[in-house]
RNA sequence: CGGGGUGUGGCGCAGUUUGGUAGCGCGCUUCGUUCGGGACGAAGAGGUCGCAGGUUCAAAUCCUGUCACCCCGACCA
């Protein structure tokens, strides 16, 4: 196919637009790929869309080699069966509602678990029919507080959502691995760099769950990685390994000291340092009792949350609000402090806590046996050596304080290091949540219902277009990896001679019946025009037909490498169809 | 939702402090010259200055209100 400039809906910019700011937005923009309709919305040109599909064909080519089904929903969707697993409620603002003409509440799926499970529920009712695997490349809308980033996070975008039905636990293990295994193709072909790690399972319950971060130092996502093993994991799913308990009977007696103005950990530590007390302390020997406030979906009211961590560590809020979704979390404001007059901030100790039912949870590091510097409840005192499990009792493990590098890592090998990610694909075992909202039930060989248990696995499709060009570009412009490249192969005219276009037709003729994707630049532009698209535009192999064509030569140049060769017209086609096809 | 900022031809911006009826670059049209790294000359087209109200002889500019958008933070494919 040749797709000549001349006439292509294309129009490039010099300059970076006003809104963009990370390098994949500039380039798409830039070079003609993309334009913004509506905050989060835009609109696909030819070559963005060309990219798109390219995308969205090796997606469906390996979710079809693991024997995925496609089918297509609407977007625009009842509130009915969003209703029967509360997400009309727990998704919250992110979730586009809208009302028809009747006044009856519609929405705009963001992610599809529900009518998948109905419409097997509709179809499937042996378990002759399991295990069952469908799939769709969706365009899917979430109200995000703030889009940004141009495709890479907007309010509308395409995602492929496969869903597995399973009668037992093993198929589902068996189906996640395959899609494990499929998406690991899907990234391979696309030529992403990513990684996987332990993710949470967030908004769509469940339980085991991996995310398949690229890496890029724009991305949103923090993770950490191991130096000692392949140990990898979102900051949000790292597990923070418990020291060993300790017995707690020779342990020193808990005293209460006067700390006169020590409301702050570097305070406490400088004061205690100088106290005599015979002993170095570090803001590692202190417990630090942070509260926050939580919100459930749906509550009018709020509880408070007593979080205790050693006092070297701040609480990490994305740790923290991926611990307990889906409620909200947000900090006390004075009427809190006024209205809870045990809460002495500063001073703040397991004691008032407990004595008051504040819920209380502590970083795995405080272990049965541990001994503690901490606030006594009163304004400049804190208590030395309160022991865990002899002092107080914790009312359960909160693991959220940041993660560090250096940290150990939870297998035990090297430390962890950390690193920037996108988000591309997220592959969860959902379970029975589903299954169970909808009853959906397979009639088993001996006469009685199953209960179906499903998994979920999301690309973000359209995403991967902003990745790639965020992972792939250089100061001219964009750089597409083969697999996905607006086309094989960019020709160049370079110059208005006649002989040249006559040239260049020729040659894309050639390429185009050898079955090569060919865009052709027959502008009536300047060399310099044609050759800053061609950069910015970012087809991978670029072939000029200019000035040496009169002594039968034309060149071909690697966009990555801006390596270029000469090569003999007569020879230009199987030599492209080399380097094309590799 | 908190903080910061911006709305002026398709795009990027100046002009606003100090009111006098809109300008620059890119892009676009026509003609000529040019043609391997974003050419040059000449002539053009294109703007209710976000919106509403007010002050004034006169408002892009001053006042009031309002809307929208962008960026940073808290949320997610």
């Amino acid at each position: 196919m040749i797709t000549r400039m001349s006439s292509l809906f294309l129009r490039t910019l010099r300059e970076d637009p006003a809104d963009a700011e990370v390098p994949s937005h500039k380039l798409l923009v830039r070079a003609g790929y993309v334009r913004r309709v509506a905050p989060g919305g835009y609109s696909w040109l030819p070559l963005g869309l060309r990219v798109l599909r390219k995308i969205e064909r090796v997606v469906r080519e390996e979710m079809e080699a693991i024997g995925a089904q496609e089918i297509h929903f609407p977007a625009l969707l009842p509130r009915e069966p969003y209703e029967a697993t509360n997400r009309w409620t727990e998704y919250g603002p992110t979730l586009f509602r809208l009302k028809d003409r009747k006044g009856a509440d519609y929405l705009l799926g963001p992610t599809h678990e529900e009518l998948f499970a109905l419409t097997v529920k509709g179809e499937y009712a042996s378990y002759k029919d399991y295990p069952v695997t469908l799939y769709q490349v969706q365009t899917k809308y979430r109200d995000e507080a703030r889009p940004r980033a141009g495709i890479l996070r907007g309010r509308e975008f395409v995602m492929k959502d496969s869903y597995s039905f399973d009668l037992d636990d093993e198929g589902l293990a068996e189906s996640y691995r395959k899609h494990r295994e499929a998406y690991i193709k899907v990234f391979g072909r696309l030529g992403v760099e990513y990684v996987i790690v332990s993710a949470t399972s967030g908004a769509m319950g469940g339980s085991a769950s991996e995310e398949f971060l690229a890496v890029a130092p724009t991305g949103e996502d923090t993770f950490v990685r191991s130096t000692g093993s392949d140990y990898a994991a979102n900051v949000e799913a790292v597990v923070t390994p418990a020291p060993a308990e300790q017995p707690v009977e020779d342990k020193p007696a808990a005293q209460v000291h006067h700390t006169p103005n020590t409301p702050t950990i570097e305070s406490l530590v400088d004061f205690l340092n100088g106290a005599g007390l015979g002993r170095e302390f570090t803001a590692a020997d202190t417990l630090k009792n942070v509260l926050v406030k939580l919100t459930r979906p749906g509550a009018g009211e709020s509880e408070l949350l007593a979080i205790g961590l050693p006092g070297d560590r701040e609480v990490d809020f994305k740790r923290l609000e991926a611990a307990v979704e889906p409620a909200e979390v947000s900090m006390l404001d004075e009427a809190d402090f006024t209205r809870n007059p045990f809460l002495v901030k500063g001073y703040i100790g397991p004691g008032a806590l407990q004595a008051n039912g504040v819920r209380y949870l502590v970083d795995p590091r405080v272990v049965r046996g541990t001994a503690w510097v901490t606030g006594a409840d009163k304004a400049d005192h804190h208590v030395v050596d309160l022991v865990q499990g002899r002092d107080f009792t914790p009312d359960g493990v909160l693991d959220v304080a940041e993660v560090r590098e250096g940290d150990p890592s939870p297998d035990g090998a090297g430390v962890l290091v950390a690193a920037r990610g996108i988000e591309i694909g997220h592959i969860f075992q959902l379970g029975r949540k589903y299954a169970d909202a909808f009853g959906l039930d397979a009639l088993g060989p001996d006469g009685k219902p199953v209960r179906i248990t499903m998994g979920s696995y999301g690309i973000g499709v359209s995403r991967l277009v902003a990745v790639i060009a965020e992972q792939s570009h250089d100061d001219r412009g964009l750089i597409w990896p083969r697999n996905v490249a607006p086309a094989d192969v960019h020709v160049v005219v370079a110059g208005k001679d006649e002989t040249l276009l006559a040239g260049g037709e020729r040659l894309a003729g050639e390429l185009a019946e050898a079955g090569l994707d060919v865009l052709l630049d027959d502008r009536k532009a300047s060399p310099g025009v044609k050759f800053a698209d061609a950069e910015l535009i970012g087809v991978p192999t670029i072939l000029v037909v200019g000035r040496g064509l009169a002594n039968g030569l034309v060149e071909v140049k690697d966009r990555r490498t801006g390596e270029r060769v000469e090569v003999p017209v007569d020879d230009a086609v199987r030599h492209l169809l080399d380097v094309v096809r590799g």
